[in-house]
DNA sequence: CTTTACGCCTGACGGC
DNA sequence: TGCCGTCAGGCGTAAA
C-alpha cells in the first residue's frame, strides 16, 4: 500500500526512464480508476518529459518545454497501484490500466487491482491543482516541525493519530507510519490532540521524518501488493516495530502490543510504552 | 471551523 | 471444494 515512501520509490525509478524522453501516446486500456481517466491525458503525446516530482502521494509528470511547466499528467497509486518500466510490446496483464509509451519503445505502465488510483491532467501550476492546493507541508522539509504540529492542534479533539493523518496538517503519513511515528515518540495513539505537549510534538515531528526517511532508504513497504517501477519489493516491512504486531511482544518492554481501531483504521500499539 | 461516516474496488482469508 | 462474509486501505465527499 503506497505510503510516501513508496510513492517516492516509485518517483525515483520513474526519473531516469522518463526524463528528456518524449510521450508517444497515452494508451487508455481501462479508464475506469477512481475518477475516469480524462480524455486530456492526450494532450501528453508529442509532449517532452521536463520532470518527475512528487507532492504528497501525487506523481506530477512535466511537460512541454516551458521552465516551470505549465502542464502535465498527475497520477495517484491509490491503495494497490503501481508505475512499472517496461517494453511497450510486453503483453498486458490483470489490471493494466494504460501506458505511457515513450518514443524509445518502453513505457510507464500503470495496474491497480483495486482502483483507488488516479490519472489525472493539469495546467497551469500544478500545485493550485484543487487536489494539491489546500494540502499542508511536506514531512521531508523544513516546513514541517513540531512547533507547526502543536500550534495547529491546539483545538484538535480528536486523536492524535488522525490528526497526523490529515493531509491538511501534514502530507505523506498513511497508516502504517502513523502508528510507527507515534510508538516511536511514545505517544498513544488515541490521545487527544490538544492535550499533547510542544515537546512532545517535537519528538513526534522527528520521528515522522525518521521513519519516513527509513521507509525511502529501504524502498518502501511491501505487505500484500505494493511494487516499486522495477517491479519489485520494499524491504521496510522488517523494520515494522508495531504495525500488524498484534500480539507480540513489544521491542523495548515484550508488553503484547494491541491492536485499537481509531477513525475506522487499525491502530498499533504499546500499552506500556506509550501514553 | 472540526469531526465523523461512507463509498469506491478486488483479493485474501476464515468459517462452514 | 465452493460460497459467502469480512477486512484491508487513500482520501474525497457529504453530512453532522
Amino acid at each position: 500500500m503506497p505510503e510516501l515512501p513508496e510513492v517516492e520509490t516509485t518517483r525515483r525509478g520513474l526519473e531516469p526512464a522518463l526524463e528528456g524522453r518524449v510521450i508517444a501516446r497515452v494508451l487508455v486500456r481501462n479508464p475506469a480508476l477512481r475518477w475516469p481517466v480524462p480524455p486530456e491525458v492526450a494532450l501528453a503525446a508529442g509532449q517532452t518529459v521536463s520532470g518527475c516530482r512528487r507532492r504528497a502521494k501525487y506523481l506530477l509528470i512535466d511537460l512541454g518545454d516551458r521552465n516551470p511547466a505549465d502542464n502535465g499528467l498527475m497520477i495517484h497509486l491509490g491503495m494497490s497501484g503501481s508505475l512499472r518500466i517496461c517494453d511497450s510490446a510486453d503483453a498486458p496483464r490483470k489490471h493494466d490500466h494504460f501506458d505511457l509509451v515513450l518514443d524509445n519503445g518502453f513505457c510507464a505502465r500503470f495496474n491497480d487491482p483495486r482502483r483507488f488510483g488516479a490519472l489525472l491532467w493539469w495546467r497551469g501550476e500544478a500545485e493550485n491543482h484543487q487536489l494539491l492546493r489546500d494540502l499542508g507541508p511536506e514531512p521531508l522539509t523544513d516546513d514541517f516541525t513540531g512547533e507547526v504540529l502543536w500550534r495547529r492542534s491546539r483545538n484538535r479533539k480528536g486523536a492524535v493519530k488522525n490528526f497526523i493523518m490529515d493531509g491538511k496538517i501534514v502530507v505523506g503519513v498513511g497508516n502504517i507510519y502513523a502508528s510507527e511515528a507515534l510508538y516511536m515518540s511514545g505517544i498513544h495513539p488515541a490521545r487527544q490532540a490538544r492535550r499533547i505537549s510542544a515537546a512532545r510534538y517535537e519528538a513526534l515531528a522527528g520521528a515522522i521524518r525518521d521513519v519516513l526517511a527509513r521507509a525511502i532508504r529501504s524502498g518502501g513497504t511491501t505487505l500484500r501488493d505494493y511494487l516499486n517501477s522495477a517491479g519489485r519489493p520494499g524491504y521496510f516491512a522488517r523494520d515494522l516495530l508495531v504495525y500488524e504486531r498484534e500480539k507480540q511482544p513489544c521491542f523495548q518492554c515484550a508488553t503484547p502490543i494491541r491492536r485499537q481501531v481509531i477513525g475506522q483504521r487499525s491502530s498499533y500499539y504499546c500499552p506500556r510504552c506509550q501514553r
